[in-house]
DNA sequence: CTTGATAA
DNA sequence: TTATCAAGG
C-alpha cells in the first residue's frame, strides 16, 4: 500500500508524549486496515459478534482512540471519499490478490495450518458495513471524523498545510507526496508489533517525519520527489522494474524533467500527466468541522455490547478512562476546547 | 492491536 | 517493574 520511501526518508523517532495537546488527522482506511489484518485469533479468524458481522476495528477504535486522548492527542479521522479513475487497475490487482489469500487462508484453516493467519491478513477488505460501524462509533465517542473527497491521505496532508491539524497520521508515505508538512507513524501505545510472517515482536516508537526536512536531506523539489515515487511506484502506477528509490533519486537529480528520463531508460509510464497532477493538486475540501464532543456512554455501551458482543465489563472500564481523559483534556483551557 | 493475567 | 502469552468478539 502506498509508495515505499522507506529507504530514502529519515524518520525521527519521538516519544508519544511530545504529542500532547497535538491534532492528528488519521487516514481512517489505513488505520482500519491495520486493525483489520492484526487483531485475529490464532487460526486467522477476525474477531466478530455473535451475529458474525466483523469486529476488529471495533476493538482497536475503542481502545486505540481513548488511549491517544488519555495522552492528550486530539485525533480526527479522514475517511477515503472516490479513488480517481487511473487507481482502477490497482484497485482490480488488489482485490485479485486478497480472493487468492482469501483462498489459501480457508484452505490453510481448515488444514489446521500455522500459514492460515498470514493469508487471513493478506485476505483483509474494507467493506461499507465496516465503514458505517467505525464512523458510528467514533460519533458515539465524540471524535470528528471527515469524508474526503478522493483520497483521505491528501485532504489528511491539506488539513495538516492549512493549519487545521498539526500532523498526519499514517503508516505510509503518501502524505509527502501530498504535501504534508509533517506526518507521524507508529501512533500505536504499546510499541509493539508483529514482525511480517513471524510470531515474534519488536518494539515500536512513534517516529515524525518532515516534509521540508526530507526535501533538504534529499536535495529535491516535492515535483521532483513525486517524480521518484511515480519511477519506482505508487498506488495508481506499478512503477519501472528494476528502479528502486536510489536508483530514481539519480534520475531525478540528473534530468530536467520525465520525459527525459523515460527516454533515457526507454520506458513509457501510463497516465503519468494525470498521476502527477493528482500528487500535485489533489481534490479537497474547505468543508468540514472539526469539533470534540462529549461522548455518548450509553450509546457507545448500547452499540458495543448489545448490537456487537463486546463484554459489559470490558466495555465499562474503557469508557471510564475514555470519560476521565476528555475531561482533563477540556480542563486544559490552554487547548482549543473540546466541546 | 490492546488488555489483563501471570511469571520472572 | 518488565516480559510473556492468551484472549478479546
Amino acid at each position: 500500500m502506498g509508495v515505499d520511501l522507506s529507504d530514502l526518508v529519515k524518520t525521527r523517532e519521538i516519544e508519544l508524549k511530545e504529542l500532547n495537546g497535538k491534532i492528528i488527522a488519521i487516514d481512517a482506511f489505513n488505520t482500519l486496515y491495520q486493525f483489520l489484518s492484526i487483531i485475529r485469533q490464532q487460526d486467522g479468524s477476525p474477531l466478530t459478534d455473535d451475529r458474525g458481522n466483523v469486529t476488529s476495528h471495533l476493538s482497536g477504535i475503542i481502545y486505540r482512540v481513548t488511549n491517544l486522548i488519555e495522552e492528550g492527542i486530539k485525533p480526527v479521522f479522514v475517511f477515503d471519499g472516490k479513488p480517481p479513475v487511473f487507481k482502477a487497475e490497482t484497485i482490480k490487482a488488489r482485490v485479485e490478490v486478497r480472493e487468492a489469500a482469501k483462498q489459501m487462508y480457508e484452505a490453510a484453516k481448515a488444514a489446521g495450518s500455522a500459514d492460515a493467519y498470514k493469508y487471513a491478513m493478506a485476505s483483509t477488505s474494507i467493506n461499507a458495513q465496516i465503514v458505517q460501524d467505525s464512523k458510528e462509533l467514533l460519533g458515539y465517542m465524540g471524535i470528528p471524523y471527515i469524508l474526503a473527497p478522493s483520497e483521505g491521505e491528501a485532504q489528511a496532508s491539506y488539513m495538516v498545510k492549512k493549519g487545521s491539524a498539526d500532523y498526519v497520521g499514517s503508516q505510509d508515505y503518501d502524505s509527502l507526496l501530498f504535501g504534508a508538512p509533517k506526518f507521524v507513524r507508529n501512533i500505536a501505545i504499546t510499541g509493539k508489533r508483529k514482525v511480517p510472517r513471524k510470531n515474534i515482536y519488536v518494539d515500536v516508537k512513534p517516529e515524525v517525519i518532515e516534509f521540508q526536512e526530507v526535501l533538504d536531506q534529499l536535495e529535491i523539489t516535492r515535483s521532483q520527489l513525486i517524480d521518484l515515487a511515480i519511477l519506482v511506484g505508487t498506488d495508481y502506477n506499478p512503477g519501472i522494474y528494476k528502479v528502486g528509490p536510489k536508483t530514481a533519486l539519480k534520475l531525478v537529480k540528473k534530468h530536467d524533467n520525465m520525459e527525459s528520463i523515460l527516454t533515457e531508460l526507454g520506458q513509457t509510464i501510463e497516465n503519468y500527466e494525470e498521476i502527477k497532477e493528482f500528487f500535485m493538486n489533489p481534490p479537497i475540501t474547505d468543508d468540514y468541522i472539526i469539533k470534540w464532543g462529549k461522548p455518548e456512554t450509553g450509546k457507545i455501551k448500547e452499540f458495543l455490547c448489545e448490537e456487537h458482543s463486546f463484554s459489559a465489563d470490558r466495555v465499562d472500564k474503557v469508557i471510564e478512562r475514555l470519560n476521565k481523559a476528555v475531561t482533563e483534556t477540556s480542563k486544559q483551557k490552554t487547548l482549543s476546547s473540546w466541546f
